[in-house]
This record gives C-alpha cells, sequence and structure tokens, in this order.
DNA sequence: CTATTATAGTTCGATATCGAATTAGAAAGG
DNA sequence: CCTTTCTAATTCGATATCGAACTATAATAG
C-alpha cells in the first residue's frame, strides 16, 4: 500500500521529537535545583511569562496535561510555597493562581542556572538548526492541536 | 547579559517539542488497542526494525529510558505474551529479548490502525513540514546524546 | 423557576518512569 | 588465583501522569 511509505516517515519523525523531548527533559531535570520537575517548572515560567492570575484549567491547555495533573502539581508548587490558589470570585467553581515572591526568585534562579548549564551544549550550530525549523515546528504544533 | 535571547529561544524551541511530542503520543495512545502502552509499542517496533535477540540494555539505551524502566516494561510486554526473555549464553549476567508471532502479530496490526488514524490528521502540508525539518531534529538529537 | 446540561476542580486507582541501592556475573590487575 | 572493578539486571520507594467517577457551581431551556 502507498502508506507504507509516510506512516514510516511519520514514525520516524515522532520518534525524533520524542528522544529530543527525552534528552531536553532529562537536561533540564538535572539542572533544576531542589528536585523540581521540569513540569512544576514549566508552570512556574509560564506565570512569570504569561502573567499570573490564571485559572488551573487554563495552565493544563497551556502545558497540553490533564486537570486533574494540574491539581497534583499545583498542589506540590503550593506545599513549596512558589504559588498561591485563591478562589475565583467571580465564579464559585474556578480557581485562581498566583505566584509569590519566592517562586519568582526560585524561577529566576533556575533561569540562571539552566541557562548556564544549556550554554555548555548548545552551540551556534545547534542555535541555527533551531531557528531554521521553529516556524515549521509551530506550525505543526498548531495543526496537530486543533485537529485533536 | 547577551545570553537572555538565546535561553529565551532555546526554551521556546524545546517547549515546541515538547508540546508536539505530547500530542502525537496522545494520539498514539488512543490509537493503539487493547490499552497498550506507547512506549511498549515502540519496544516492539523497535525489535521488528533492527532485529530481536537484543539485551534489555539495548533497548533501554535506543528508546532512551533507564534501565530499571526497561526491566518493568518487558515485563509488560512478557505478561501479555509479546516478548520472551532468554537468558544470553555467553553472558550468565545478560538477557536477550525475542518477539513472539503474538508480539509480531500485534504489532503489524497496531501499525495498521495507527496508520490509519494518523492520515486523518497528517495532511501532504505536515509531511512537508516533517520532510523539511527531519534531517535538522536527527542532527540536533546526535549532538544532545553525544554530549549528555 | 425548575430541570437539564455544561464547566471547574478534586479524588481514586492504576501505571510509567526515575534514582538509588542491591545482586550476580564478568573482566582486569597484582 | 584472588581481589577489585565494572557491567547487566532487578528491587524498592517515590512521583508524575492518566482516565474515570464524583462534587459543586454556572448557564441554559422549557
Amino acid at each position: 500500500m502507498s502508506n507504507d511509505n509516510n506512516s514510516t516517515e511519520v514514525f520516524g519523525f515522532f520518534n525524533e521529537i520524542g528522544i529530543i523531548n527525552q534528552l531536553s527533559t532529562a537536561m533540564l531535570s538535572k539542572s533544576l535545583p531542589d528536585g523540581v520537575h521540569p513540569s512544576h517548572f514549566s508552570i512556574l515560567n509560564h506565570l512569570v511569562r504569561m502573567g499570573d492570575g490564571k485559572s488551573p484549567l487554563h495552565i493544563a491547555s497551556a502545558m497540553q496535561v490533564t486537570k486533574n495533573t494540574m491539581t497534583h502539581s499545583l498542589k506540590v508548587l503550593q506545599d513549596r510555597g512558589y504559588i498561591t490558589v485563591a478562589s475565583n470570585p467571580n465564579d464559585g467553581r474556578g480557581k485562581l493562581v498566583y505566584l509569590t515572591d519566592s517562586g519568582r526568585l526560585f524561577r529566576d534562579r533556575a533561569i540562571v542556572q539552566v541557562t548556564s548549564d544549556f550554554d555548555h551544549v548548545i552551540g551556534p550550530e545547534q542555535l541555527e538548526i533551531m531557528r531554521r525549523i521553529v516556524d515549521d515546528l509551530a506550525k505543526l504544533r498548531r495543526h496537530l492541536d486543533e485537529s485533536r
């Protein structure tokens, strides 16, 4: 059948994606302080960059995880004192997530540490590749996201 | 500092990678029969494509997971009757993994199912993108792998 | 208004994954 | 040989994640 070639290519492509994800996540995990999980760092980073006061569901959607996973992650971040979770005054069902000073501080320090570690691995040639293909990746990501 | 720009780019890049991985894994998971996990399917696929009779450690390295994870995954596949694990006659410490007929059959059927599902999402435009960037991805993957 | 439907979050049980410690066998050095 | 070091695999405890079921509130329809 004619799909054979395509499926091999598609599998191969997603395989590369998976391995790169694995390697980058492992790197990130090693350079994050205090055993903070990459996904938790990602949440803090999202709140700094996009602004806090977002709902758990909104964050879950941005991180591409389920809302029950987000409940768990937010509990961990709350226990560490990096965020606070308040009820949404305009919607009795909802909550709103805010960064604490400690959370911002942790994120800023982590960025420095991680950036320094990544600099030893990501050279000009790798940066070149990233710049060359990031737009294509984003386009692909949007398509996959929309046709879910 | 001048690294600020770079780190933002690097984070953004790995973020796209992570989301695409998440979406593709979720798709794969949904289209796999009998609740088989994508990582387990990936092992079967590897054994078919690269030939079986490989050691758990070899497979773990190819899949980019730890050997303890591989021990667990192989146990699951063994319980399902998709593989057999035998002692390596040339090395008392080692094991060798072989596909069963049932394992091959499952893999072949899964490929058909998954390919059919993916065809509804991956169009010519997406295939175009994949073909365009897969070599760059592979180059990047090799670099990350080597500088671990 | 009341009943139905939809949405936000949580809880529960299961599982994939990891890091660290352990066991067993191989390899190398004195 | 024997000791030390290395390697393959397993075990153990912890955690991130998921799907399904559940609770509570909001929105909508009749």
